[in-house]
DNA sequence: CGATAAGTGGAGAGCCTCATCCACTTGATC
DNA sequence: GATCAAGTGGATGAGGCTCTCCACTTATCG
């Protein structure tokens, strides 16, 4: 087993040098920008032609999956520590507060986390699970009696997409202000002020994270013609 | 006082029906697609050239600004219809859930509302009355107790940020999601719970909806120029 | 060191956007 | 109904984006 992640298994040196590089400034300008920023910027910024780029990434599809695939496994992780927690509604708390963070520090995350990504089969498989495990840690706190009982599962894409709204221009205001507004909802979902809520909200999380489209939002295809036409 | 905006006075008969078809065309698809569609589809599906949207709107910028002014105006009103409620608190909510509805129904919304706007004055001028008002509603809601004293004004910014993500393909999904979001908020406004919350964030509702940036986002001018070049 | 395949950069194709121009049509007026 | 300014639509710039092509450079290995 090569530690090397096998994709820059048989790389030459320099070539090696480069694509890591590349992954690296990805990293940051996503997270400045946003998933917007254009191939020609962070080739630039790499010090590379766009062509080394495309060489290594042949869609930019590509690139956010590369880019964005350790911060799904740190999601995992943060689900997979929240159930080893013995006190599972202090787990649905940080579990929350850690990946809303993680979701305020990063402009790009949102926008991948919901991207279709119809290629990356384990990134898929990696969503599935930290919705699962959200779920049991659901199904646990709620039987500490400390998450009120109508709490639905897709509540949690109610949170990720409101958490999503908050960006600002820079990092550390949208970090307080997604701390405030998780405190805010942290403390609704608390089983002592159960007042009554109004439905469910029919989302889903599967959907909300999985929509029929393609990553960078490249609309319905149908959009373009809107009318029949004069 | 003609009844007819003054845009529209010396009009001839048939510019003013295509005026007001662009209007509401322009209406629908923002609401539907949000501020991202092209002027040629609006144009397309108002039966008309791209010409004359131009002769009527010179902008782009300026149809958003006209499609979306009344819609500013019945924000206006929730306040002031909110502040003319007796119970303080529940005009506080009311308004809340009135202008996150409206808000979660029209795609182009927050967009619009967020959007700097740098030559419509009377926008500038109907926000700050909103923004005011709902200062003065704040105010007094904090004073019968109901609403929890650490309540900062700021955190209405954050509550229309943290709404504006909610943004699903059916405007159905989008008001239900949004109802039960505001729910939850408001529940935790409630001075009942005043659990103690990390710092009132350093957003500031002018600053949120006065980006130093324009209409359609074009992105700060030295992005384009990342790096000193190679 | 010299051969060679791997790697490279920048020009540009193709598509989309906002906005403009101008030859043609049409409603209002006498 | 004739006149003509007001109104119109489609072609077209200008500029952004993703992605491709190809002549040139360079790391690697005998």
């Amino acid at each position: 087993m090569p530690t090397v992640p096998a994709a820059v298994a048989g790389l030459r040196a320099d070539a090696r040098q480069n694509r890591d590089r590349i992954v690296e400034v990805a990293r940051e300008l996503f997270a400045e920008r946003g998933l917007d920023v254009p191939m020609a910027a962070i080739a630039r910024r790499a010090h590379v032609g766009v062509a080394t780029l495309y060489r290594r990434f042949p869609t930019k599809e590509s690139l956010v999956t590369e880019v964005f695939a350790d911060q799904f496994e740190a999601c995992v992780s943060v689900v997979d520590d929240a159930l080893a927690d013995p006190d599972p509604w202090r787990g649905f708390c940080t579990a929350v507060e850690k990946v809303c963070t993680m979701q305020a520090a990063d402009r790009g995350f949102s926008a991948a986390f919901t991207a279709a990504f119809p290629d990356a089969v384990d990134i898929e498989q990696e969503r599935n699970r930290a919705i699962q495990g959200f779920a049991e840690l659901t199904r646990r706190a709620k039987a500490t009696g400390r998450l009120r009982a109508d709490f639905a599962q897709d509540d949690f894409a109610l949170l990720l997409m409101a958490n999503g709204g908050i960006i600002t221009e820079s990092t550390e205001t949208a970090q307080a202000a997604s701390r405030r507004l998780v405190a805010y909802l942290l403390s609704a979902f608390r089983a002592e002020q159960a007042e009554p809520l109004p439905p469910p909200a029919p989302l889903n999380l599967h959907d909300v994270l999985n929509p029929p489209t393609s990553t960078t939002r490249p609309a319905p295809p149908a959009s373009t013609r809107l009318e029949p036409a004069t």
